[in-house]
Parts: C-alpha cells; sequence; structure tokens
DNA sequence: ACCGCCGGGTGCC
DNA sequence: ACCGCCGGGTGCC
C-alpha cells in the first residue's frame, strides 16, 4: 500500500534537514544521573514501552511501509536481568535521559525486562530517526542468544513512504546502510515462527481490502464449536435458562476455571513459550480467567453473568449463601412462574386477536398474504417486570435509588433490605482452599442500565436467598474497603469509577481485591487513553470479564483495549499488540489475521439472534403475520383521483411520445408521488408546480428544490443511477436528475468540461447542483376546522377502535412515509382519546428518546399508539412494546417496510405481531405493489442486479404500468 | 572477552 | 624511550 502520491503537509527533506537538537552537543550534567535513576526507578519498563508507544498514530497503514533492515549489536547484557531466545522479538526504547549518552537505545524483551542497549554508534542515527518520528524500528534477535556481553539484533525500520530517504540519509551520515534482507538466514526456525519479516515474503499474496473487510465483520462468527456443552445454574437462580443460556454458562465457568496456558503459549522442555514472539519463561505465565461473552442484545448476558457469580465460586463450587427463612415469600421462584403463566396464557390470546382481526368489518377485503411462519414459541424469558415504574427516577444517591426500586418492587424480601445497606449481617463463607480471599464481583456498567441489572438480581435471585448487593452509586455511597470486601455483588458506573480514580486520595474500588470484575457494555471503554479506561485496567482482579453485543464498534483498535483489561499478554502492550497483530492485519497478512482469529476465538463467546443451537434458532421469535386491507375509495374521491391521474398521465404521454422521459424524471416522480398522497389522504397533494419553462436561474433553483424535496421527503427510495444504491447526500442536476453527490461529482472530475448527465446526457456541471435542504414542512399546521377524513384514515381508526375494544393494553405502530400524513392521523387519534407518541426524521435526539421511552412504557395511561415515519431511526431502535403494526402506504422498497417491522418483531417481543397494510384498489399503490412483488423475484432469483441501460428500460415500463398507459 | 582497548612498566641479544 | 612491546586490568549506554 504505497502512498508517496498522497500530499502531505510534510516534507520529508524539510523535515530532514531540520535541526532537532543535536544529541552529541548538549552534555549531561553529573547530577542528571541521579534524576534519572529516581526516575527510572518508579516506572516499569513495560510502563515506559506503553507510553513511548501511546498516541503516536503510527499504526496508520500508510506509515507502515517497511524502509529498511540492518543487524544492529545489543550490548551490557550483563548488566540486566532480561533475556531473549532465538529469534525473539524485543523492543526498543529510548532513553534520552541516560547520563552517558543521551541517544541511548535500550532493548527490552517481551516481558519488558531490560536486555542492553543498542551500541552506541548504532543508537546515534537511531535516536534521531526515533525523536523525529521518521520511523519506528523494531528488532529481532537471531541468534547469540546465550551470550554474555553482547548480541546481534535485526532491525527493520517502519515508517511512511516520504520520510524513507530521510531515514536512509540518517543512517548513511553514520556509516550504516539499510538493506531489505537479513543476509546468513540461520536465524529462522527456532522454536516457533519466523519473525523476521522474512514470512511476509513467504505468505505473499496480502489480503484484498475486501476479503480484509469481510475477515472482519466474520471475525466474531463461527465461534461456537466446542462451546455447545450446558450447565445448570446454582440453586440460588430461580429462572430456568434457555439453552444458549447454559451454554454461556457452561463456557463462562470453563473460562474461570480454566488452567490452560493463554493463547499463544505452550510448554515445551520445562519452559513456556510464547509461539508469537518467541519469548520464553520459566514461570508459568498467568492465567487469563475470563473473557469477552459477545452475545448479541437481548440473549441474555446479564442473567448468564448473574447465573455465573452464583454458581462458580471457589474451586467450581457455587456461591454460599444465606437462607432467610423469615422471608415474607410464599413462592420461592414467583419470576418463574410468571413469565409461564405469561407464556401459556399468551398464545390462545394472539391467535384469537388474529380471528377477530379476520372476521373484522372489512374481512372480505382482508387476505393473509405471508405464509405464517412455522409454529414459532415465545421466548420464555421474561423481559422486564411489566407494570413497573423503575423508569424516570432520578438517581440522587443510593439511598434513594434502592428506595425508589423497592417502592417499586412489591416483593423485596426484608433481608435484601438490609443488604442493600450493606450491614449484612450473614456470616463470611469460609473460602475453601483457593487460596485468596476474594470473594466479590465487582459490576460496572453505563449508568443507564445499572436499573436493569438491580431488577435482575430481583428477577432471577429466589427470594428466600440473600445475596448481598451493595449499589455503589450516588454522593452517599460508603467509600469503605470493608465494607465493599464483604459483599457478594458490588455495582456501580463508569463514571463513579473514574471519578474515585481520578480524586487520586481514596479509590476504594481500587483498594479491594475482586475475585471478578465484569464490564457491561464493555466497548465503551475502547479509548486507552480516556481516564474510565485506565480506572477500569487498575482494577485487581481474579477474574475478568466483558459483556458487549458489539466487541468492535470502529476497528481494530478497539480490541485493543478489551485485551489490556483481560491481561492478555503481551496483547496489553500496546507495543506487541500493534506489532503483532494490528499491523501485520492492517497491512493485509494472512498469518496475522490467522493469528487473531485464534486470539479472539480462544476467549469470546457470541451468538447473535441467528445463531442456532442444534438446528434451532436460539430464540423463537413470536409469529408475524402480514395481512392487506384494500381500501376503497368514495365516489368523490374517486373522482377526484381520477383527475390528477388523467393530468398525470397527458403529462407523462408527451414525454413518451417526445422520448423525454428520462429528462423529465423528476417531474414524472412528482406526479406519481402526487398520486400516492392522494391515495393517503386529498389534503395531501401539494400545489402542482409546472414543468415548463425554466425561468431565471434562482427560480430554476427554487424548483429544483422542490423537485428533490418531494421525491425525497415521500420516502420513495430513489437510487442513485451510478451506484445503484440508496441515494447518500442526494444532489439534483439542473436537468432535474438525483445523484449521490460524491458519485456525481466523480462523473463530472473524470469528464471534466465534457460532463454529461448519465441518465439524460445533458451537460452538467459540479456548480450547478443542488443540495437537498433536508426535511421541511411544505404546509402549515393541520387544524381540526380544515380537516376532513379519507377512506383510508377511516379504515385506520375503525381497527384502531376495534383492537382498543377487544384489549386496551395492545399497542399499535402506525407508520407512513408522509409525515404530513402523519399530522393529518393525529386530529382522530385526538378526537377519539387515543394516546399517542411521534417519531420521525425531523426529530432532535432528546425528544426522540423521550418519544421511544414514553411508548416502551407499560403502565396504564402510556401513549398506545406510535405515528412512525418509515425511516425513522436506525435498525438499534426497539420498539417491542408494539405487537401491531399499520402500514399506511406502500413503499418502493419492501425492505424498508420489513426493517421496520423488525423493530418491534426482535428479542423482547412477547406477542404475535399482527401487520395490516392499507393499499387503494384500482389506484397507483395496487401497481407499485405489482412492481414490489416482480422486484423481490428479480431479486430472490439473484438477477436483481442490472446495468444501468437495462434499468432505465424498466423504469420506463414501470411508469407506464403505474399510469396505466 | 579464547576479544579489543587502555595505560603502566619496561627496554639489545 | 617524544618509540615498540609486553602483559595485567578491564569491559554498555
Amino acid at each position: 500500500m504505497q502512498s508517496s502520491n498522497k500530499s502531505r503537509n510534510l516534507n520529508p527533506r524539510t523535515a530532514a534537514a531540520a535541526p532537532p537538537q543535536n544529541p552529541s552537543t548538549s552534555f549531561t550534567p553529573r547530577y542528571e544521573f541521579i534524576d534519572f535513576l529516581d526516575v527510572g526507578g518508579t516506572m516499569t519498563l513495560s510502563q515506559e514501552i506503553a507510553n513511548l508507544s501511546q498516541d503516536s498514530g503510527q499504526d496508520l497503514p500508510e506509515e507502515n511501509v517497511q524502509i529498511g533492515s540492518i543487524q544492529g549489536t545489543v550490548v551490557g547484557l550483563r548488566y540486566y536481568t532480561g533475556t531473549v531466545n532465538r529469534g525473539e522479538m524485543v523492543a526498543l526504547v529510548r532513553q534520552p535521559q541516560n547520563p552517558y549518552d543521551r541517544n541511548a537505545v535500550m532493548v527490552a524483551n517481551v516481558y519488558g525486562s531490560q536486555v542492553g542497549h543498542i551500541k552506541k554508534e548504532l543508537a546515534a542515527p537511531m535516536a534521531y530517526i526515533m525523536d523525529n518520528n521518521l520511523a519506528r524500528v523494531e528488532g529481532v534477535v537471531p541468534y547469540g542468544e546465550t551470550n554474555k556481553f553482547s548480541m546481534p539484533v535485526n532491525l527493520t525500520f517502519w515508517g511512511k513512504e516520504e520520510n524513507r530517504e530521510a531515514v536512509h540519509n540518517q543512517m548513511r551520515r553514520h556509516g550504516f546502510r539499510l538493506g531489505t534482507e537479513f543476509k546468513g538466514g540461520t536465524a529462522q526456525k527456532s522454536f516457533g515462527r519466523d519473525l523476521l519479516g522474512l514470512s511476509s515474503k513467504i505468505s505473499a499474496i496480502p489480503l484484498t481490502v475486501e476479503e480484509l473487510k469481510n475477515a472482519f465483520d466474520k471475525l466474531f462468527d463461527d465461534l461456537m464449536e466446542d462451546k455447545t456443552r450446558e450447565m445448570e445454574p446454582a440453586g440460588a437462580v430461580c429462572t430456568s435458562l434457555l439453552p444458549h443460556q447454559k451454554q454461556a454458562l457452561s463456557w463462562m465457568t470453563s473460562r474461570e476455571n480454566n488452567n490452560d496456558l493463554p493463547p499463544f503459549w505452550e510448554e515445551k522442555s520445562g519452559f513456556y513459550f510464547n509461539v508469537l514472539t518467541n519469548f520464553a519463561v520459566k514461570e508459568r505465565p498467568e492465567k487469563v480467567l475470563g473473557g469477552i461473552l459477545a452475545d448479541d442484545m437481548g440473549l441474555g448476558k446479564t442473567l448468564t453473568t448473574i447465573a455465573l457469580i452464583v454458581s462458580n465460586f471457589h474451586n467450581g463450587k457455587p456461591l454460599p449463601l444465606e437462607q432467610c427463612e423469615g422471608s415474607s415469600m410464599s413462592s420461592t421462584c414467583r419470576k418463574k412462574s410468571t413469565s409461564k403463566d405469561h407464556k401459556e396464557s399468551h398464545e390462545p390470546v394472539s391467535s384469537s386477536q388474529l380471528k377477530r382481526l379476520h372476521a373484522d368489518g372489512k374481512s372480505a377485503d382482508t387476505i393473509e398474504e405471508d405464509v405464517p411462519q412455522k409454529k414459532a414459541k415465545t421466548a420464555k424469558q421474561p423481559a422486564k417486570n411489566s407494570g413497573n415504574t423503575k423508569k424516570g427516577v432520578v438517581l440522587l444517591d443510593d439511598v434513594d435509588f434502592a428506595a425508589a426500586l423497592e417502592c417499586s418492587s412489591s416483593q423485596v424480601g426484608p433481608a435484601k433490605k438490609s443488604a442493600k445497606k450493606g450491614s449484612g449481617s450473614g456470616k463470611v463463607p469460609s473460602v475453601s482452599g483457593g487460596g485468596s480471599g476474594a470473594r466479590v464481583t465487582l459490576i460496572v456498567c453505563p449508568l443507564s442500565v445499572l436499573s436493569n441489572w438491580l431488577d435482575q438480581f430481583e428477577q432471577h435471585i429466589r427470594a428466600d436467598v440473600t445475596l448481598k448487593v451493595y449499589l455503589y452509586y450516588g454522593a452517599e455511597r460508603k467509600r469503605s474497603v470493608k465494607l465493599l470486601s464483604e459483599q457478594d455483588v458490588v455495582l456501580t458506573t463508569y463514571n463513579v469509577l473514574s471519578s474515585d480514580y481520578g480524586n487520586k486520595s481514596s479509590s476504594p474500588l481500587h483498594k479491594v481485591k475482586w475475585l471478578r470484575v465484569v464490564l457491561d457494555e464493555g466497548h465503551v471503554i475502547r479509548n486507552p487513553n480516556a481516564l474510565q479506561s485506565k480506572a477500569v485496567l487498575d482494577l485487581q482482579s481474579e477474574r475478568r470479564w466483558i459483556l458487549s453485543g458489539t466487541p468492535i464498534q470502529n476497528s481494530l483498535k478497539d480490541l485493543y483495549m478489551l485485551l489490556s483489561f483481560l491481561k492478555l499478554k503481551p496483547f496489553d502492550v500496546k507495543e506487541w499488540w500493534n506489532r503483532i497483530i494490528q499491523r501485520p492485519v492492517t497491512m493485509g497478512d494472512r498469518v496475522g489475521l490467522s493469528n487473531l482469529q485464534a486470539l479472539v476465538k480462544g476467549i469470546t463467546l457470541r451468538r447473535t439472534k441467528n445463531s442456532k443451537v442444534a438446528g434451532r434458532m436460539l430464540v423463537q421469535l413470536p409469529e408475524r403475520r402480514v395481512f392487506v386491507q384494500h381500501v376503497t375509495f368514495s365516489e368523490e374521491e374517486r373522482e377526484e383521483y381520477e383527475q390528477v391521474r388523467k393530468e398525470g398521465r397527458k403529462i407523462i404521454d408527451r414525454y413518451l411520445e417526445e422520448g423525454t422521459m428520462m429528462t423529465n424524471y423528476a417531474d414524472v416522480l412528482a406526479i406519481l408521488v402526487r398520486l400516492r398522497q392522494y391515495c393517503c389522504h386529498p389534503s395531501l397533494v401539494g400545489k402542482h408546480t409546472r414543468a415548463d419553462d425554466p425561468g431565471t436561474p434562482s427560480e430554476l433553483r427554487e424548483r429544483l428544490i422542490n423537485k428533490i424535496t418531494l421525491v425525497l421527503n415521500s420516502g420513495s427510495d430513489e437510487e442513485c443511477a451510478i451506484c445503484l444504491d440508496s441515494l447518500r447526500q442526494p444532489v439534483i442536476t439542473y436537468c432535474a436528475h438525483v445523484y449521490c453527490r460524491p458519485c456525481i461529482c466523480e462523473v463530472i472530475q473524470s469528464e471534466k468540461e465534457q460532463a454529461r448527465c448519465p441518465l439524460c446526457r445533458a451537460q452538467i456541471n459540479s456548480k450547478e447542483l443542488v443540495e437537498y435542504p433536508g426535511e421541511e414542512m411544505e404546509a402549515g399546521p393541520v387544524t381540526q376546522e380544515h380537516w376532513r377524513s379519507s377512506s383510508k384514515v377511516d379504515a385506520l381508526m375503525s381497527n384502531l377502535l376495534k383492537l382498543r375494544n377487544e384489549d386496551p393494553t395492545v399497542k399499535s405502530l402506525v407508520v407512513s412515509q408522509f409525515t404530513r400524513f402523519m399530522d393529518l392521523i393525529e386530529v382522530p387519534l385526538r378526537e377519539y382519546g387515543f394516546s399517542f407518541t411521534r417519531l420521525d426524521g425531523s426529530m432532535a435526539q432528546t425528544a426522540r428518546s423521550k418519544a421511544i421511552q414514553d411508548f416502551q412504557d407499560s403502565s396504564p395511561g402510556s401513549p398506545t399508539i406510535m405515528l412512525l415515519s418509515l425511516k425513522a431511526g436506525g435498525v438499534g431502535l426497539n420498539l417491542t412494546a408494539a405487537s401491531h403494526v399499520y402500514m399506511m402506504d406502500p413503499a418502493w422498497n419492501p425492505a424498508a417496510e420489513d426493517q421496520c417491522v423488525d423493530r418491534c418483531h426482535r428479542l423482547g417481543q412477547t406477542r404475535d405481531v399482527v401487520i395490516t397494510k392499507f393499499i387503494v384498489k384500482d389506484s397507483v399503490e395496487e401497481k407499485m405493489v405489482m412492481i414490489q412483488k416482480k422486484k423481490q423475484e428479480l431479486v430472490d432469483k439473484a438477477f436483481g442486479v442490472k446495468k444501468p441501460q437495462d434499468r432505465k428500460q424498466s423504469r420506463t415500463d414501470e411508469i407506464r404500468a403505474l399510469m396505466e398507459i
């Protein structure tokens, strides 16, 4: 990956000529010697290495060009304890404070122990190169590892292409010559792999970007093998685990009790040997107990972790818990029975609802569109304690919080109350044999899920058992190490943890020796420089877990932080992570990638909602049925509609005759949008914009803005004719064709002055592109006085009213592509006293989350309807409170409809989902559905991708069909 | 280090 | 003897 053509502000020549402090001109005064020792004494080498390799941003691909190699000498071996093996990687660390030589370059092994120094003659140019960031130097000791006084070291220089010359010159000035290969070649193959850079020649063909991306996406897939053993939780857990949760429990337990060597360590003739770095030690490397539980959201990471806490204390035995006999609880497994009840009562209800829907007024028009899915069972695991009011409680301090929670949950045993105040009187369980007295599990989570953890402990731990959970949160939190050490679980947030850590004075959390630390939503600590990351790394614990649905959010770098937390040596030091994994992988090295895969596989469990256990889905979603309800226009509506259609058809006929359909494509779309709007509600149809004289440029511009707005606001999901994908940064040309800005700009750039519109061959240039101004309301507010209904609105309302009669707790999504239609629907909703919320693309983040939260809340009086614009919100949007979906108008893109339905038909949905699509008979909507189906057939047959010419033809055909021509 | 280098002892053969 | 040579002391940066 060469980057020499990239214009960089740093000119290598100037950089080389700039006179940074010539090291030899200033002598180090004697007293600095003492300073140096002091500093050196308080800072470990690995810290020094870590500090030095931070923040340099040297892991970008373009900075990873191999500049050259040379063999050097490590001297002074007898003064240090660090040893190396044949072929072992070593770190080179500048020591500018060294009293004997400001150019000193220290050599350290993987464990951070100093091995020696680079001989001073070579250190001089190296220091200059390293200090000026001209290159990064990596070393491998090829042989001579048993020498007493000095040993050779193969040095490889890595850096930006633009610094190549400067580095070579600097070396030459000192009488060294960088080559491309090491001679002698006797070095490789000792214990493990060849680390001398020769391997990159052997495993030659680098991964393509596509392959890399693919591999990256699949990094966490296929991790399932041999992780299928199940384990029953300890008796204190009253919820029965789903099979995949038992598997996770079994896997987590084995990760905690394992006696295995950490990944890439092998035992060879009495030594422990790291096959990646060739580092060997006599002492067994510390075990890595724990790992990453990367299951998808909703698979029960929290429950599994709770089960782990009570099931795997010391020596694989359950956590000894006191029984509280005086408990007022009659049922020991209330939650279990609740969920069971739910499940059993559930299916009949939903099926009868379906029947009733069939039998509803318009039953003759209502046909079941999709074949129902094979009989599905409701997820057994209860979602949230329905009817609770925990949300919205302001968390002032732990007392308030705990009190609020207790109020909301009527079934808290007395023992638990005392536990929350930390005054648990239960005897401390004897620590059997396990060596350390560590007892407590610390859970760190974002504030947003704190209450969820408390809920889940309540829900899943038997009520007659005392599990001491202390909420370390709020101003009143007790900073007593003793108190914390007496708990079973301490729960806190990243913020509390890091603010305690920041006030160096006292961080009790950092004084406790934890049995287990669990980072919930562990991906939040991906920035190693953030205080909260440092706070988390400094916790002392025997076992460590990261829970995260998205372990890698942005890049491979995110993983570094996670491995660092797990103390997975040597990857917890940035230099080694970069050298062994990050750099090789980003450069497309297959060996590096397979190392990464092996690494991740060893410590991660990940299942998605699509994963299967023994051929069956992990979690069966409730059924999902789709009905199409045909709506008949009133006579008046039909008349008006036909008039609009005829007008539009006249215009389009003319375009067809002239063969200017593509030239006037935006106009054509506008006509279609108007018809579609009319199907919903006559008031939606905006004023006619005539497609005649272009007028002045500013008028033209305005007209174009109107067109693009009309097209894009309608939610028709237009595609860019260049990339054939959904529009990104849409712009409209003067010839009224819509493209992604990057796509059309590329065309203009390559064709320069001759650039023509790909669709109509009109001359275009980049200055004449008009941007989509964003969503805007094109009309004033809808008021009750001017309001009239429409057949479609009537159909919706009759459905909603019937539904409310049958079951007032059922919630519905009312989905449209036209936000103004949503405005119109609000009027009758209010009139009939429905409580509703609304979510559309124009809403600010806070308003959105409030709307979602209100809707998801199941307490009485909460909104039962959400007006949802088709494309609002990302895939993460969770609207499982709804079990009915009304699709008010068909979309061009069926995938958009499916995606929308997925927001309620997803993990956490407990009822069957009923989808009703309203389609106006004998209208453009019916034709759209037809075309949708044809398109879907093409996609299914994998002929979905067409050439632009074909697309043009098929579009013309589509429009003919739509206009009934 | 079974080296190189330094610096004191020494000095025809 | 302002040299050569010998042999002991010594040894990273």
